[in-house]
DNA sequence: ATCGGGACCTGCTTGC
DNA sequence: TGCAAGCAGGTCCCGA
Protein backbone atom coordinates (compact mmCIF):
# COMPACT_ATOMS: atom_id res chain seq x y z
CA UNK A 1 0.00 0.00 0.00
CA UNK A 2 0.70 3.28 0.05
CA UNK A 3 2.03 4.69 3.08
CA UNK A 4 1.07 7.91 4.66
CA UNK A 5 2.60 10.15 1.91
CA UNK A 6 0.77 8.37 -0.06
CA UNK A 7 -2.75 8.48 1.23
CA UNK A 8 -2.14 11.78 1.94
CA UNK A 9 -1.54 12.29 -1.90
CA UNK A 10 -4.35 10.33 -2.57
CA UNK A 11 -6.71 13.02 0.00
CA UNK A 12 -5.57 15.64 -1.63
CA UNK A 13 -6.23 14.15 -5.25
CA UNK A 14 -9.59 13.20 -4.56
CA UNK A 15 -10.87 16.11 -2.28
CA UNK A 16 -12.04 18.09 -4.91
CA UNK A 17 -14.15 15.93 -6.26
CA UNK A 18 -15.89 15.35 -2.98
CA UNK A 19 -16.11 18.41 -0.66
CA UNK A 20 -18.86 20.57 -1.00
CA UNK A 21 -20.31 18.33 -3.85
CA UNK A 22 -22.71 15.29 -3.33
CA UNK A 23 -22.31 11.71 -3.60
CA UNK A 24 -25.33 9.78 -5.97
CA UNK A 25 -24.42 6.29 -4.68
CA UNK A 26 -21.65 4.07 -3.73
CA UNK A 27 -21.50 0.57 -6.56
CA UNK A 28 -19.96 -2.10 -4.84
CA UNK A 29 -18.81 -4.63 -7.20
CA UNK A 30 -16.48 -6.87 -4.92
CA UNK A 31 -18.13 -6.47 -1.02
CA UNK A 32 -14.85 -9.02 -0.16
CA UNK A 33 -12.31 -6.48 1.23
CA UNK A 34 -10.35 -6.52 4.28
CA UNK A 35 -13.90 -6.36 6.17
CA UNK A 36 -17.18 -6.88 3.97
CA UNK A 37 -18.30 -3.36 2.52
CA UNK A 38 -20.65 -2.52 5.08
CA UNK A 39 -24.29 -2.80 4.13
CA UNK A 40 -25.40 0.49 5.47
CA UNK A 41 -23.30 2.33 1.99
CA UNK A 42 -25.49 0.72 -0.52
CA UNK A 43 -28.51 2.44 0.48
CA UNK A 44 -26.75 6.03 0.69
CA UNK A 45 -28.24 8.36 -1.91
CA UNK A 46 -27.77 12.34 -2.93
CA UNK A 47 -25.94 12.53 -0.16
CA UNK A 48 -23.73 15.81 0.16
CA UNK A 49 -19.54 15.48 1.75
CA UNK A 50 -18.80 17.90 4.05
CA UNK A 51 -15.20 17.07 4.56
CA UNK A 52 -12.25 14.46 3.35
CA UNK A 53 -9.85 14.31 5.94
CA UNK A 54 -7.72 11.94 7.13
CA UNK A 55 -6.68 9.78 10.25
CA UNK A 56 -3.12 7.23 9.80
CA UNK A 57 -4.05 5.69 6.85
CA UNK A 58 -6.91 6.07 6.87
CA UNK A 59 -9.10 8.51 4.73
CA UNK A 60 -12.62 10.16 6.74
CA UNK A 61 -15.20 11.25 4.15
CA UNK A 62 -17.88 13.17 6.73
CA UNK A 63 -21.24 12.89 5.41
CA UNK A 64 -24.41 14.45 7.25
CA UNK A 65 -24.94 11.34 9.62
CA UNK A 66 -21.95 9.55 9.67
CA UNK A 67 -18.41 9.11 7.86
CA UNK A 68 -16.87 6.64 5.54
CA UNK A 69 -13.82 4.78 6.23
CA UNK A 70 -11.56 4.19 3.86
CA UNK A 71 -8.67 2.36 3.89
CA UNK A 72 -5.82 1.56 1.05
CA UNK A 73 -4.20 -1.54 2.08
CA UNK A 74 -1.25 -2.58 0.59
CA UNK A 75 -2.02 -2.16 -3.22
CA UNK A 76 -5.49 0.15 -3.09
CA UNK A 77 -5.50 3.48 -4.81
CA UNK A 78 -8.62 5.68 -6.36
CA UNK A 79 -8.98 7.51 -9.48
CA UNK A 80 -11.24 9.85 -10.84
CA UNK A 81 -12.86 8.43 -13.43
CA UNK A 82 -14.79 11.44 -15.86
CA UNK A 83 -15.84 9.53 -18.40
CA UNK A 84 -16.28 5.83 -17.20
CA UNK A 85 -14.88 3.09 -18.92
CA UNK A 86 -15.74 -0.57 -18.49
CA UNK A 87 -14.51 -1.54 -14.67
CA UNK A 88 -11.28 -4.12 -14.27
CA UNK A 89 -10.93 -6.85 -12.94
CA UNK A 90 -9.87 -5.13 -9.31
CA UNK A 91 -12.01 -1.94 -9.87
CA UNK A 92 -14.23 -3.05 -6.36
CA UNK A 93 -16.16 0.14 -5.87
CA UNK A 94 -17.89 3.55 -7.28
CA UNK A 95 -18.18 6.80 -5.81
CA UNK A 96 -20.68 8.24 -8.38
CA UNK A 97 -20.87 11.75 -8.16
CA UNK A 98 -23.73 13.79 -8.82
CA UNK A 99 -21.90 16.26 -10.93
CA UNK A 100 -21.09 13.10 -12.63
CA UNK A 101 -18.03 11.33 -12.84
CA UNK A 102 -16.81 8.91 -10.26
CA UNK A 103 -14.08 7.80 -8.26
CA UNK A 104 -13.01 4.19 -8.87
CA UNK A 105 -11.55 2.24 -5.89
CA UNK A 106 -8.97 -0.08 -7.20
CA UNK A 107 -7.25 -2.99 -5.01
CA UNK A 108 -5.93 -6.01 -6.47
CA UNK A 109 -5.30 -8.15 -3.14
CA UNK A 110 -8.00 -6.45 -1.04
CA UNK A 111 -6.51 -6.13 2.09
CA UNK A 112 -8.12 -2.36 2.35
CA UNK A 113 -11.54 -1.63 3.53
CA UNK A 114 -14.46 0.65 3.28
CA UNK A 115 -16.49 0.94 6.13
CA UNK A 116 -19.85 3.00 7.48
CA UNK A 117 -18.88 4.69 10.80
CA UNK A 118 -22.21 6.59 12.64
CA UNK A 119 -19.89 7.95 14.96
CA UNK A 120 -17.06 10.76 13.14
CA UNK A 121 -14.07 9.50 14.55
CA UNK A 122 -15.00 7.34 17.33
CA UNK A 123 -14.43 3.86 16.28
CA UNK A 124 -12.26 0.58 17.29
CA UNK A 125 -10.20 1.23 14.82
CA UNK A 126 -9.22 4.75 14.98
CA UNK A 127 -9.06 4.70 18.96
CA UNK A 128 -6.56 2.83 19.57
CA UNK A 129 -3.88 5.16 17.27
CA UNK A 130 -1.29 6.82 18.24
CA UNK A 131 -0.52 10.32 17.75
CA UNK A 132 0.22 11.56 14.17
CA UNK A 133 3.74 11.69 12.89
CA UNK A 134 3.35 15.43 12.24
CA UNK A 135 2.04 16.74 14.86
CA UNK A 136 3.55 17.96 17.86
CA UNK A 137 2.30 15.39 20.77
CA UNK A 138 5.02 12.90 18.94
CA UNK A 139 8.07 14.37 20.00
CA UNK A 140 11.01 13.26 21.70
CA UNK A 141 9.74 12.85 24.76
CA UNK A 142 7.03 10.82 23.88
CA UNK A 143 8.97 8.45 21.85
CA UNK A 144 11.99 7.74 25.11
CA UNK A 145 8.19 6.99 26.80
CA UNK A 146 7.37 4.29 24.47
CA UNK A 147 11.01 2.90 23.99
CA UNK A 148 11.52 2.87 27.71
CA UNK A 149 12.24 -0.32 28.95
CA UNK A 150 11.40 -2.09 25.56
CA UNK A 151 13.46 -4.87 23.85
CA UNK A 152 11.65 -4.60 20.82
CA UNK A 153 13.88 -3.73 17.85
CA UNK A 154 13.40 -0.14 16.93
CA UNK A 155 12.12 -1.00 13.60
CA UNK A 156 8.84 -2.62 14.61
CA UNK A 157 8.19 -0.14 17.36
CA UNK A 158 8.04 2.62 14.94
CA UNK A 159 6.11 0.72 12.84
CA UNK A 160 3.23 -0.09 15.97
CA UNK A 161 0.32 2.10 14.91
CA UNK A 162 -0.32 2.06 18.83
CA UNK A 163 3.02 4.20 18.93
CA UNK A 164 3.09 6.40 16.21
CA UNK A 165 0.80 5.86 12.57
CA UNK A 166 2.13 6.28 9.50
CA UNK A 167 5.40 4.84 9.36
CA UNK A 168 5.15 1.69 7.15
CA UNK A 169 8.16 -0.74 6.01
CA UNK A 170 9.90 1.75 3.06
CA UNK A 171 9.84 5.42 5.69
CA UNK A 172 10.98 3.28 8.85
CA UNK A 173 13.91 2.16 6.90
CA UNK A 174 14.48 5.80 5.87
CA UNK A 175 14.03 7.47 8.44
CA UNK A 176 16.46 5.26 10.63
CA UNK A 177 19.29 5.22 7.77
CA UNK A 178 18.77 9.09 8.11
CA UNK A 179 18.96 8.83 12.18
CA UNK A 180 22.15 6.47 11.57
CA UNK A 181 20.15 4.15 13.84
CA UNK A 182 20.59 0.34 13.59
CA UNK A 183 16.58 -0.94 13.01
CA UNK A 184 17.44 -4.04 15.11
CA UNK A 185 18.32 -2.34 18.03
CA UNK A 186 16.45 -2.35 21.15
CA UNK A 187 14.34 0.17 21.28
CA UNK A 188 14.69 0.89 24.87
CA UNK A 189 18.61 0.47 24.56
CA UNK A 190 18.65 4.19 22.65
CA UNK A 191 19.64 7.24 24.31
CA UNK A 192 16.98 10.42 24.67
CA UNK A 193 19.56 12.50 22.25
CA UNK A 194 19.44 9.66 19.42
CA UNK A 195 15.41 9.31 19.70
CA UNK A 196 15.16 12.73 19.04
CA UNK A 197 17.06 12.32 16.34
CA UNK A 198 15.14 9.97 14.92
CA UNK A 199 11.81 11.68 15.61
CA UNK A 200 13.45 14.42 13.12
CA UNK A 201 13.98 11.91 10.76
CA UNK A 202 10.72 10.51 10.69
CA UNK A 203 9.34 13.92 10.25
CA UNK A 204 11.89 15.03 8.04
CA UNK A 205 11.11 12.02 5.38
CA UNK A 206 7.54 11.97 5.84
CA UNK A 207 7.16 15.31 5.23
CA UNK A 208 9.45 15.33 2.02
CA UNK A 209 7.63 12.53 0.90
CA UNK A 210 4.38 14.67 1.10
CA UNK A 211 5.93 17.07 -0.79
CA UNK A 212 7.15 14.67 -3.51
CA UNK A 213 3.69 13.50 -3.93
CA UNK A 214 4.49 10.51 -2.23
CA UNK A 215 6.96 7.28 -4.11
CA UNK A 216 5.73 5.77 -7.05
CA UNK A 217 5.60 2.01 -6.17
CA UNK A 218 5.01 -1.16 -8.68
CA UNK A 219 0.98 -0.16 -8.69
CA UNK A 220 0.80 3.24 -6.64
CA UNK A 221 -0.58 6.26 -8.93
CA UNK A 222 -2.41 9.03 -7.86
CA UNK A 223 -5.58 10.21 -8.04
CA UNK A 224 -4.48 11.86 -11.60
CA UNK A 225 -2.78 9.43 -12.09
CA UNK A 226 0.57 10.48 -12.38
CA UNK A 227 3.84 8.93 -10.58
CA UNK A 228 5.05 10.24 -7.47
CA UNK A 229 8.21 12.00 -7.47
CA UNK A 230 10.19 10.59 -4.28
CA UNK A 231 11.36 7.54 -5.29
CA UNK A 232 14.68 8.60 -6.30
CA UNK A 233 15.04 9.94 -2.68
CA UNK A 234 15.28 6.58 -0.79
CA UNK A 235 18.39 5.79 0.41
CA UNK A 236 18.36 1.70 1.48
CA UNK A 237 14.75 1.16 0.52
CA UNK A 238 14.83 -1.60 -1.48
CA UNK A 239 18.79 -1.33 -2.48
CA UNK A 240 20.15 -4.30 -0.07
CA UNK A 241 23.42 -5.03 -1.93
CA UNK A 242 23.96 -1.65 -3.21
CA UNK A 243 26.76 0.64 -1.94
CA UNK A 244 25.22 2.90 0.68
CA UNK A 245 25.00 6.82 -0.43
CA UNK A 246 27.01 7.99 2.88
CA UNK A 247 30.18 5.40 2.88
CA UNK A 248 30.30 3.33 0.16
CA UNK A 249 29.78 -0.09 2.08
CA UNK A 250 27.34 -2.81 0.63
CA UNK A 251 23.82 -2.47 2.79
CA UNK A 252 22.91 -5.38 4.05
CA UNK A 253 19.37 -7.04 3.90
CA UNK A 254 17.37 -8.63 6.94
CA UNK A 255 14.23 -9.26 8.09
CA UNK A 256 11.84 -7.56 11.29
CA UNK A 257 8.81 -9.82 11.69
CA UNK A 258 7.92 -10.95 7.82
CA UNK A 259 9.42 -7.29 6.25
CA UNK A 260 12.33 -7.03 4.44
CA UNK A 261 14.91 -4.39 6.30
CA UNK A 262 17.71 -2.51 4.25
CA UNK A 263 20.16 -1.00 6.31
CA UNK A 264 24.06 0.10 6.33
CA UNK A 265 26.05 -1.32 9.05
CA UNK A 266 28.69 0.82 8.81
CA UNK A 267 26.23 3.77 9.03
CA UNK A 268 23.59 2.53 11.77
CA UNK A 269 24.26 1.78 14.95
C1' DA B 1 2.40 -6.54 29.17
C1' DT B 2 5.22 -7.61 25.41
C1' DC B 3 6.60 -9.93 21.42
C1' DG B 4 6.77 -12.64 17.26
C1' DG B 5 4.37 -15.06 13.89
C1' DG B 6 0.39 -16.21 11.03
C1' DA B 7 -3.33 -14.72 8.50
C1' DC B 8 -5.80 -12.23 4.90
C1' DC B 9 -5.20 -11.83 -1.05
C1' DT B 10 -3.35 -11.29 -5.90
C1' DG B 11 0.29 -10.41 -9.12
C1' DC B 12 4.88 -9.97 -10.48
C1' DT B 13 9.71 -11.59 -10.57
C1' DT B 14 13.02 -15.09 -10.04
C1' DG B 15 15.08 -19.49 -10.54
C1' DC B 16 15.16 -24.28 -11.76
C1' DT C 1 8.33 -22.21 -22.13
C1' DG C 2 6.42 -23.78 -17.71
C1' DC C 3 5.84 -24.01 -13.08
C1' DA C 4 6.68 -23.23 -8.19
C1' DA C 5 8.56 -20.42 -4.82
C1' DG C 6 9.31 -16.04 -2.98
C1' DC C 7 8.27 -11.37 -2.45
C1' DA C 8 5.37 -6.86 -2.19
C1' DG C 9 3.05 -0.68 0.36
C1' DG C 10 -0.68 -3.03 6.07
C1' DT C 11 -2.28 -4.46 10.34
C1' DC C 12 -5.38 -7.38 13.18
C1' DC C 13 -5.33 -11.25 16.08
C1' DC C 14 -3.48 -15.13 18.37
C1' DG C 15 -0.55 -17.77 21.38
C1' DA C 16 3.69 -18.03 24.03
Amino acid sequence: MPELPEVETTRQGIRPFLEGQRLRRIVVREPRLRWPVSPELLTLADVPVLAVRRRAKYLLLDVPDGQLLMHLGMSGSVRHVAEPATPGKHDHLDLELMQGGLLRYTDPRRFGALLWNPTPDRHPLLDVLGPEPLDAAFDADYLAAKARGRKQAIKTLIMDNHVVVGVGNIYAQESLFLAGIHPSRPAGRISAARLAVLVAAIRKVLADAIAAGGTTLRDFSRADGKPGYFQQELNVYGRGGEPCVQCGAPLTVTRHGQRSTVYCGRCQR
